[in-house]
DNA sequence: CGGTCAATTGATCAGTGTCAAGGCAGGTGG
DNA sequence: CCACCTGCCTTGACACTGATCAATTGACCG
């Protein structure tokens, strides 16, 4: 399934203007990268470890993660990604995974093919300037991630995951008012922050119990945003957002970009 | 001090030429890139969380490290860098650090201006290729320290931590004969895997005990290689580390490179 | 020859994992 | 329309890994 529509690809402008400047050669050049729209049930590889892809996939709709397996077959989470983002945008470099990319819930993604983009990078240094930063905004997310699984509590953490993916999701206009779709099971964050399922659901019990948030249904809603981020000691930093942002979690004034 | 020495680039030049392919051209003009040298004493700070440096290094000499600060002052140390590796390319397009770069060791740093990498990157695609490839293989020992810090014991940290400076140094020519220089405290090692020095040593005394590795006066010594890499679940795919690879440590012919 | 910092060890404690059981909700088939 | 099933959530009891506190030893240095 092909399509000259242009509403996909300005998703993944959006993101990328967000933080980086784009001049209108180069918007009018991503916004004509050719793609195929696939759909894929929850749960489902779309990348497996070892494989070379030959396409970079958009999110359009549905949450998408990473994961490593050790020894065993311990799964360890690596990070999730929402619609607008580009999982897999570093294989256009660094070819061969070495860990799964998969759908969580039922998702739907745009493949661009690597060729498309290799021409764009050689010859718009603004697009390669602003998908070497995605990129790397990737890589800070996993050095946060780094931190939180070294030195955050169990309850720490948890509320530092609830910070993370609220504020990514407002960011990418999918959620306000301090409300957010987290449309993944309990088994699955715990995956992620490092703990067993039962220990995150005791953290989740002190954390609702104190009236910090409420997940439930699949959403969550937060209660208290100072207590959150405080419980988090969360520092939106790392998340290198946007100058202009505009935030209902964080109301700090503080130029957070580049 | 500046200086037209190639030797000092070649160090730089050898590192990506393991993992990627360059032109003639490409060549010369990494090594014509300028550069100042400068040394630092052990555990002081490069660049710090806030700035925005102009300048990207490369470690000559020593160890550094890149560490961040939680809340009330716990460290978690994020990754080491050895002689030839480049800490900080990544700033040249996410230019505000969320964490600190610093020296472990005594070291010496040449530092490149910024701008000389940009005329680099825009005009040669290949040298562009193997810089964005080199932040990506950073990236991906980042996702390793994820999998390690949420997934594996005490025990099996500390194995994957030795397996993977053994290795490294091993790629950048600084170590042999299962034997490399591990010159940092217990202390610092306990900061990057999450555990504290007391807990540290005492898996050190257990791979000690079983005869696994020693470790004295600064120097790491495999003696059962099987073993270490079993305790680890070591698997050195997340490095790419080129497909030519000899190593006293890894013996399979996987090729492991793109 | 103290002084300082790192390594080592022991004793005890807290946080998290493991095991097990029950509850709840949504989906399916009779 | 109801009964059952399945997967997820929730809770309790207990075990264990790793943290904390404290003291000693050892190595290097001025």
């Amino acid at each position: 399934m092909k399509s000259d529509d242009t509403s996909v690809m300005e998703m993944f402008l959006g993101k990328l203007e967000r933080v980086s400047d784009l001049g209108e050669e180069d918007r009018a050049a991503l916004l004509a990268l050719p793609y195929t729209i696939r759909r894929f049930g929850a749960r489902e590889d779309i990348f497996s470890y070892g494989e070379k892809p030959a396409y970079c996939c958009l999110v359009l709709d549905g949450w998408v993660h990473r994961y490593g397996i050790i020894g065993d077959g311990d799964r360890q989470i690596l990070l999730f990604y929402i619609p607008g983002d580009v999982p897999d945008l570093q294989h256009l470099f660094l070819p061969m995974l070495d860990h799964t990319l998969a759908s969580i819930t039922a998702s739907t993604l745009a493949f661009i093919p690597h060729r498309a983009l290799y021409g764009l990078v050689e010859r718009r240094p603004r697009v390669m300037a602003a998908l070497w930063r995605d990129t790397l905004i990737d890589t800070s997310m996993y050095r946060e991630r780094v931190m939180c699984l070294g030195r955050r509590s169990s309850i720490g953490r948890t509320a530092h995951f609830f910070c993370e993916m609220y504020l990514r999701q407002e960011l990418a206009g999918l959620a306000g008012d301090l409300r957010c779709s987290i449309p993944i099971t309990q088994g699955e964050i715990a995956d992620v922050l490092g703990i067993t399922p039962v220990h995150l659901n005791r953290s989740l019990r002190a954390l609702r119990s104190r009236q910090v948030i409420d997940l439930n249904g699949g959403y969550l809603t937060i209660l208290d945003r100072a207590a959150l981020i405080k419980t988090a000691e969360f520092d939106p930093t790392y998340l290198h957002m946007g100058a202009d942002l505009k935030s209902d979690l964080i109301s700090t004034r503080k130029v957070l970009v580049s």
